[in-house]
RNA sequence: GCCGACGUAGCUCAGCGGUAGAGCAACUGAUUCGUAAUCAGUAGGUCCUCGGUUCAAAUCCGAGCGUCGGCACCA
């Protein structure tokens, strides 16, 4: 006799244990017609699961959050049997729900290509048209392994195999055709409705080990409705819109090319644009302590085997073998080593810690050719990096100066959020447990004092001390980890740094790896995206064009350029034989934050009408007013009074 | 590195066995114009590279390189 709590606090008891679809009819035929799914107890289950005990019910429909995964899920069984009715022989492994839609990975000797998907999302509707009921059923273990490998499917065997005894085994059908799974699913394949899409096939491998064979994997997206579709592809389409690729194309920022895969040929725009990023940080740094060094590209082997990098970082190393020496270099990978030479130099005090010292460090790595992608990821790159030797004690006030710098050089660079990563102790590392609890104490206490959360990532520490990963949103809600700080107890005794402490003996320094951009290649990619290359005036490469309506106004217009110059800001002069619509059109295409537009009237009261980025509307101005507040926009936010 | 797609003028792309094309950009000329494309003309190509098939290859096949989307990797 169940007593059926629902979310209005409305109590209803039954005679008998009934189907959720069963007590949605009872209570009322809007809710049995568009509940799709139940909460029982707070879990999720098919509305055709019996209820038959007291409980607190609640059903799902479209509307509610939950109705996502569910609508997901089914359409990546529904995608499985399209496939499977039009590729007899395919294989079936899993498909899960991901952010935005499915995918589903199947295994097939002739891996599928984009011209395979309009076929299977015609079959795929043809299968929701058809509507067929989802129905669970529980097997035996044993049973369900033949059965699947009775059908050639070995993956789900595999599967089964691998689940704990415990676990029920269910299987669910829809019409014909029936898959392993925990479910819980919707009514019927009609639930899973139109608004779905197949986007792209990859190849992925199975249980995402590289050892395991490679699987063909369908990726589709799938929503409540149209309305969100459509919402979705938009967005897409924005992502593709602000590119850094494409957007470097129309800036004239940076180009890259065959014979330097993964290295950056950067324009005179796109090195501005770098040193305007890397003047700003050689100020922020200069301001919080931190002293400048440049250590050497090109290092001894014998520099690497003693940091330990020979070892672990060898084939991410790029090697030169001297031809009329018998040497070995190699192209740095990091700088800490080099760091910890110039640390070396002479005595150290415990009066000179904390040493706070950093390079914008020019590192080589090799990166395999599939994970090369525009700025973000690259062979050749440059680092704030910074190494901070000081004491244990010293650990946590460092960290808390690092965040403060962190959280002002995030802000101006105009991202408000930003959130913390914790890794602690990896299961193989370095060090005592007693170093690594006061480790992991001095950075979770420096949060603290900082007033920043963090997430604890559990043992994804280095093996060579705790770190703090610093992940920031952009402008479209993408995250990418950009800071870092990584306490190190390995290097100083590999390298054997030592100071005279105040006793008088000589102690090891502990040293922090950290960095606020990441590189500069990466970080700048990220920038170009957030703005869209719609940047702030202090950053923009180019900050204004002086273009001319007649040439009469060409003298003049010379005359304003060189005003703001003189103010400061880089300013091109377009006098071209063009007319003024097209000039604006052009230098909007460029992103061009500012244009100042001199015709005759300008050119007699001595005034600029300046045009921003984006807006129609045109603000007349005295010469000098013009430069002034221009200047005063451009300045650097460090430098602001 | 692995799977798939792609590589044609500076850019965006068409051509898909039979003499390399368009738009924009560039250059020249005309036009002097008030806030997102003025008109006309000219020039511009080892069709990524190397091999193969063919009377004939941008086009078909193979390998390599690169780019893109994933996967793996990111100490």
């Amino acid at each position: 006799m169940p007593l059926i709590t629902l979310p209005d606090g409305s109590q209803h008891r039954f005679v008998a244990p009934l189907t959720g679809a069963a007590l949605a009819a009872a209570i009322g035929p809007g809710l049995a017609r568009d509940a799709i799914a139940m909460k029982v107890d707070g879990v999720l289950m098919d509305l055709s699961r019996e209820i038959d005990h007291d409980a607190h019910v609640v059903f799902i429909t479209r509307k509610d959050p939950e109705a996502l995964e569910l609508i997901r899920h089914d359409a990546a069984h529904v995608l499985a049997e399209a496939v499977q009715t039009l590729y007899p022989g395919t294989q079936v492994t899993i498909g899960p729900t991901i952010e935005n839609g499915f995918y589903y990975d199947f295994a097939r000797n002739e891996p599928f290509t984009l011209e395979d998907l309009p076929a299977i999302e015609a079959k795929m509707r043809e299968i929701i048209a058809r509507n067929a009921p989802f129905v669970r059923e529980v097997w035996d273990r044993d049973e369900a392994i033949r059965f699947f490998e009775a059908k050639g499917e070995h993956y789900k065997a595999e599967i089964i195999r691998d689940l704990p005894e415990t676990e029920v085994i269910t299987l669910y059908r829809q019409g014909e055709w029936v898959d392993l799974c925990r479910g819980p699913h919707m009514r019927s394949t009609g639930d899973v409705g139109t608004a779905f899409k197949l986007m792209k096939v990859a190849g992925a491998y199975w249980r995402g080990d590289h050892r395991n064979p490679m699987l063909s994997r369908i990726y589709g997206t799938a929503w409540r409705n149209q309305a969100e579709l459509d919402a979705y592809l938009h967005m897409l389409a924005e992502a593709e819109r602000r590119d850094h690729r494409r957007i470097a194309r129309e800036m004239d920022l940076f180009h890259f090319q065959e014979e330097a895969a993964g290295s950056v040929f950067w324009h005179a725009n796109g090195w501005r644009l770098y040193r305007t990023v890397q003047a700003y940080m050689r100020r922020r740094l200069e301001q919080a302590g931190y002293q400048e060094v440049h250590t050497p590209q090109l290092v001894d082997r014998a520099l690497w085997e003693a940091s330990g990098h020979w070892e672990k970082f060898r084939e991410h190393m790029f090697v030169v073998q001297l031809e009329n020496e018998n040497r070995t270099l190699a192209l740095k990978p990091m700088n800490c080593p080099c760091h910890v030479q110039i640390f070396r130099q002479g005595v150290r005090s415990y009066r000179e810690l904390p040493l706070r010292m950093a390079e914008f460090g020019s590192c080589h790595r090799f990166e395999p050719s599939g994970a090369l992608h525009g700025l973000m990821r690259v062979r050749g790159f440059t680092q704030d990096d910074a190494h901070i030797f000081c004491t244990e004690e010293q650990i946590s006030s460092e960290t808390v100066r690092f965040v403060e710098l962190l959280r002002t050089v995030y802000r101006d660079f105009g991202f408000a959020e930003f959130r913390v990563k914790f890794s602690d102790r990896p299961p193989v590392r370095a060090g005592s447990d007693a170093v690594w609890d006061r480790a992991e104490a001095a950075l979770s206490e420096a949060c603290t004092l900082a007033g920043v959360d963090y997430t604890l990532n559990p043992g994804e520490g280095a093996f060579y001390g705790p770190k703090l990963e610093f992940v920031l949103r952009d402008a479209i809600g993408r995250d990418w980890q950009c800071g870092t700080l990584q306490v190190d107890f390995v290097l100083p005794e590999r390298l054997d740094a030592e100071y005279v402490a105040e006793d008088g003996s000589r102690r090891r320094p502990v040293m922090l790896h950290r960095a606020v951009l990441g590189s500069f290649e990466r970080f700048i990619g990220i920038l170009i995206e957030h703005y869209a290359g719609r940047f702030p005036l202090w950053l923009a490469p180019v900050q204004a064009v002086v273009a001319t309506i007649v040439a009469d106004a060409d003298a003049y217009a010379a005359e304003v350029a060189a005003q703001l110059r003189k103010a400061g800001l880089f300013v091109l002069l377009d006098t071209a034989n063009e007319k003024i619509t097209a000039k604006v059109r052009t230098h909007s295409l460029a992103h061009v934050p500012v244009l100042a537009v001199v015709g005759r009237k300008e050119a007699e009261n001595g005034t600029v009408s300046l045009r921003r980025l984006g807006s129609e509307r045109q603000e007349v101005l005295a010469l000098e007013e013009a430069v002034r507040r221009l200047a005063k926009e451009a300045c650097p936010p460090d430098l602001h009074a």
